[in-house]
This record gives C-alpha cells, structure tokens and sequence, in this order.
DNA sequence: GATTACAGTCGAATCGCTTCGATGAATGGT
DNA sequence: ACCATTCATCGAAGCGATTCGACTGTAATC
C-alpha cells in the first residue's frame, strides 16, 4: 500500500506538508505544492479513507437503515435507494446497506455506536417508529423517508398524502364520480402503523366528507388473489362505485381482473387510479393505468440532504420537514363518469 | 465516545488485555474475562469499527457496483442487492453501494485504492467488462455478477442460459410449438455486449437449430411503444409464430397489446414466454405470464460467497464458477398448440 | 534597526485498536 | 530443588492519516 509517508520520502518532504497539499488547510509554496503533487501522480498515491476517517473523526459513510419489518424492497423503496445514492455520492458520503433487521433499541445502538457511519437515513417508518428517537439519544444524527406520528424535532421527508388524495379526488370529482372505494393495504399493514396506509386512508375519508362524496374504504392484501376477492366483495356491494383508488400495487392484477369479470368496462364503467404508484407498474396493464406517482427518487435525495444538513451543522435545528405530494398521470384508467 | 481505554482503566487491566478478551486470541483468565465483559456492559462500551479496520487492515466493508451503464435498477437487480445484502451481513461484512458510474479504469482505481472496500461485486457485467481486470491488477479481491467473454481466473456466478434457453424450448416444443421468435432487448444493449441479451440469443439460435425448430430472432426497445411496434411487425410476417418468448419485460405489456389487437387469443392462438422475468412481472397481467424467473437473490448471495471467499482465501483459486438456470413458471400464456 | 507578522515547513501527539515480544508467576517433570 | 513450559498479563510499536505548536526566514511597520 502507497502511503502518504511514501510520498513525503520522495518528495523530500514531511508528512504534514503532504497533509497540508491535500487538505489546503496551511499555505504551502507552489514549488513544494506542485513537487508533490507530481509525486502522488507518479507513485498513484490515494488517501487512505479508514485512516482519514479515524485521524478526522469522521468517516464520510451513512447508513440506509431499511426494513425494520418488510424483508425486501420494492420499486418504490429502490428508488428511494437509488436517489439517496446519487445525493449521498454527490455531497461526498457513501452509502452502506444496513438490512438486518432491527427490532430491539439495543441492536440499534450497537450498530450506531461502533463508529462506522456519521450518520442514518431511516426507511420504512412506522407511525410509532422508536428508530430516530434512540439514535438521537446517543447523538447519531438520523433522518427519515417517512414520520412516525410525533415527528416534532426530527428530520424527515414525507410523501404530502393530503395534498395526494386532493389531487386524486379532484381528477375523480371533475370527472364526475361521486361513490368512490379507496382498496388500501391489509389491515395488518394499517394496523402496524405504516404511514402510507394509515394517512392515505384518513386524509381520504376526510375530503370525502369535506366534498360530500361517497367514500368507502377496505383492506386487503397484497397479492393478487385478494385483489379479485375484494373486487368481488366491492361489485356485489349495493351503491356501487364509478371509481376505484388503489393503494395496493400487487393487488392490482386481481382487481383489474376482477372488474372485467364482472362484465364491466375500464374506464368506461369504472375508473381505476392507482395510489402510491408508478410509470413501470402503470405500463404492465392495458389500458395502462392512471397513477399518482411517487417521487421517490427526490425524496430519497432530500433525506440524505436533510441529514448531511444534520451531520454537518450539528446543534443546529433539522431544516424544515418537506412533504412531496405525488404526481398525477392520466392514463387509461380514468375517465368522465358514464351518464347512465 | 467510549473506547477501549476506558474500559481498561475500570477493569485495572492494560487495554490489550481487554483486546484479547474481545479476540480470543490470547488466553485470559476467566476472573479477568468477567470483569472486564462487566466493565463492557456497564459503560456500553462497542468497539470503534474504524480504528479496528486501521490496525487490522482489514475493514469488513464489501463495495456494490452497480451501473456501469443504465442508471437505475429494475426488479431483478434489486433482487441481487438483496441477496447480497443479506448474504454479505451473514458473512459479517457491510455492503456499500458505489452508484457513480465507473467510466474508467482510472476512476475504478481511485475508488477502489482508497482502502475502504476490502473486495467488490460486479454487477451489470458485459461482455467485455474491463472491471475485473482492474481490480484484479490492483490486488482488490472481486467476483462478478454476470461475466465477460474472458472470464478464465476470475469469480463469478451467472445465470445458465444454455439451460434457462433448453427448459423453455423443451416447454414449448413439447406443448407442439415449432415456430417460435425471439423478441430480444435493443439492438444498442445487444451491440455493447449485455451478457443476458447476447447469450440468450445465442443458445437460442443454436438451439433451435439443432432441434429443427424455426426461430426467429428481433431486437426490441424497451418500452411498451416498442413492443406494440415490434409484435404487428410479426403478425405481419408470413410464417406466423405460435409462440413468442421475450427477453424485455418494459416491452411485454405492448406485446400483449399487440396480440390481442390482431385478434388473437393468449395462450390459445399463440403462446408467450417470458424469459428472464420475475412471478411481481408475471402477476401484473391477465392472464398471468408464463415466465422463467431469474434467481436474483440467490445469485447475489452467490456472488458475496465467491467474494468472501477471494478475500478471505487470499491466494487460492477462485471457487468454481457457478451457473444458475432460471425456473420455470408455467401460468397463464402458454398452452398446447392450437391444431389448425 | 529592532519588532512584528506571516508564509512555509517540520516534528510529535493523537485517533482507537491490534498484536508482538517480554515478563513474572505458576506448573510439571525428574 | 532446578529447568522448561505454559498461562496470564503488560507495554509499546504500529496502522495511515490529521493537526497543533514550534521554528526559520523574509517582508512589512514604526
């Protein structure tokens, strides 16, 4: 291994003068600078990033924290990933993976306390998520894709599911449906505490209410069977909906299914707009389906730009929690409710 | 932060008792022993993971490389940073994602030199992937994720296309189908030499060849636009196929399209084969795809095995390398030919 | 012309841990 | 009773950087 003592030898110089090149920290003369400069070029010096991090206290790593109950990601949760790398990248952190589970405080603390990362970036919140709360209590600087329901004082981005749902029931009230069925997740899942499922689903019976529209909601489970069982269950119902709201992308197949089994025509009988959703998913059906999309790749960006903002300016307050609202795309899944 | 001194000064042992307590490498006293694991307990000592990495030069950090060309990971990738993941936790290393695109052999370098990683897997190797050759010249252990034509020496695990490619033919020529066509990926991602692209089509032509089958073989974008295009090109044609496999999942919902727009019936009029596909893919249409389903995650484990394996056996042999074939999944879009 | 101020550089301490060699005490064989 | 082991432990030297304090000239200040 090359070291920086390799380079001050050649270069006829001390170790903290090839230090002081490096880090620009003291004025060094261009002659001695460009010396050994040519030096590191010649020999292919790179720092040691283990030493430095030591040396400095600092290590330039944050953990993805993920899966505190799912075991896999999805699409959505690899975009997250995928946006969180590049910012991470991009602000001069690596990323690493922490995929073991976490289900006790104290496995947390001593994964956080062995030094490794500068800080974390909590995926998979729940409503009651202890994570961020025991990090900060042994000063870990953390930040959250998702909230718990006390979010105060925290660092987190978040999926905007009022202004999501509004979106969603404009697009749907404009169109002139009026008896809508929003299919959320199981009622595990809710009851777990899963943000997703839990403010999709009040800020839906809210609007409802507040727009005077009909709005029902059930539960189900994420695989496709259940979709097509509780598509059935919906269809047999007595008013019977002109719209459906997903919130459930593996379900989506049955439901589909389910609603040309009843006979009925989409979107010509009854719309379908996918929750939660996204472009990749959408393109599997014909018609492909009208979603609302996560931004996920941006908010995975923003966590980890929240949390260098929490790792480099340390004591300062979290910057202002942000909340993305999904986008809108009118596929073929929608359409003006039918005047019959 | 709480070290090893403070421990020894509690315990009234010299700190590299308490070392060994934590290695095992040197006998202790079990009334020593006790005391100091006391000591650990009580103050909450964890030892700095980076301090260990300097003095023992080795840092149990595992590097990801992913995207030498696309930027974002589909389904099947993800799969693979799965399985490593947990394979890699289970082996006690960290897994960090290295997501900047490694254009050159110099930037590959200046990653890898800095000492962070102590091996790395290659992911999205391509037929000529210089990758491994780098690292290899440079001493830093690594196993890929696919391989390159020259793959003698190196560490990898692949999918088993020959085999993958004979199950699916075995199939579909057993269920009386005898013409049959290809729909690849894009002419670009077959040209820069995208292993799966290039050797499915391959093993196909050859296998067909040799089984008296008549195979036809077209490139296709992916997206559903291209596959719509791509499949009334081929109805078009005058041999009409009775079976389609595909090797481009963004494209298979135009596909899909494209049949039933000429009025035929999936799988009775014509068959459809998803190669190198996923049970999430196959479950988003009606009926659900026939698919031979990628191994993902047992290839990403695979993948750290071999890499630990280079690391830790520094100097032996890679492992042999392994080929996986992909399973199949018959569901809903492949059926006995139709006798006409 | 003495004083102050920097620019430029070096040496040594430090980060938290591992590990080698040395030391002293206890054990065993003869 | 003596030498050779073995056991348990300690001290010190790294690992590869950063960084503080000190030192040496040379330029600017009064």
């Amino acid at each position: 291994m090359i070291t920086i003592k390799d380079v001050a030898l050649r270069a006829k110089v001390s170790i903290s003068t090839v230090s002081y090149v490096l880090s620009g920290k003291r004025p060094i003369s261009e002659k001695t600078k460009a010396r050994i400069l040519t030096v590191m070029e010649e020999i292919g010096y790179q720092p040691n990033a283990i030493a430095q991090g030591l040396a400095r206290g600092k290590t330039g790593i944050i953990a993805l924290l993920m899966s505190s109950t799912k075991r896999d990601l999805g699409k959505t949760e690899l975009e997250f990933v995928n946006g969180a790398a590049a910012a991470a990248h991009e602000a001069g952190y690596h990323l690493v993976l922490w995929t073991d589970p976490v289900e006790t405080p104290s496995k947390l603390e001593s994964m956080g306390q062995r030094g490794m990362a500068e800080g974390v970036l909590l995926m998979e919140v729940t409503m009651h998520d202890w994570r961020a709360e025991v990090l900060t209590r042994l000063g870990i600087p953390c930040a959250m894709i998702g909230r718990p329901s006390n979010s105060e004082g925290y660092a987190w981005v978040d999926i905007d599911f009022e202004a999501t749902v509004a979106c969603a029931l404009d697009a749907l009230e404009s169109a002139g449906h009026r008896q809508l069925v929003l299919i959320n997740q199981s009622r595990k899942t809710f009851d777990q505490g899963y943000g997703p499922a839990v403010r999709i689903q009040e800020s839906f019976m809210h609007q409802c209410a507040k727009r005077g529209l009909s709005g029902m909601t059930v539960f189900c489970e994420s695989e496709a069977k259940a979709g097509l069982d509780t598509v059935r269950l919906i269809l047999k119902g007595k008013p019977k909906p002109t719209a459906l709201l997903t919130m459930n992308d593996p379900a989506l197949s049955g439901i589909m299914h389910g609603i040309r089994e009843a006979g009925l025509a989409v979107p010509e009988d009854i719309s379908v707009l996918a929750l939660l959703s996204s472009p990749a998913v959408a393109d599997c059906y014909w018609p492909p389906l009208s979603t609302m999309d996560v931004p996920g790749a941006e908010l995975g960006r923003l966590g980890i730009t929240r949390l260098v903002h929490q790792i480099e300016a340390e004591g300062s307050p979290p910057e202002s929690a942000t909340m993305l609202p999904c986008t809108l795309s009118l596929r073929g899944t929608t359409a003006q409710r039918k005047k019959s």
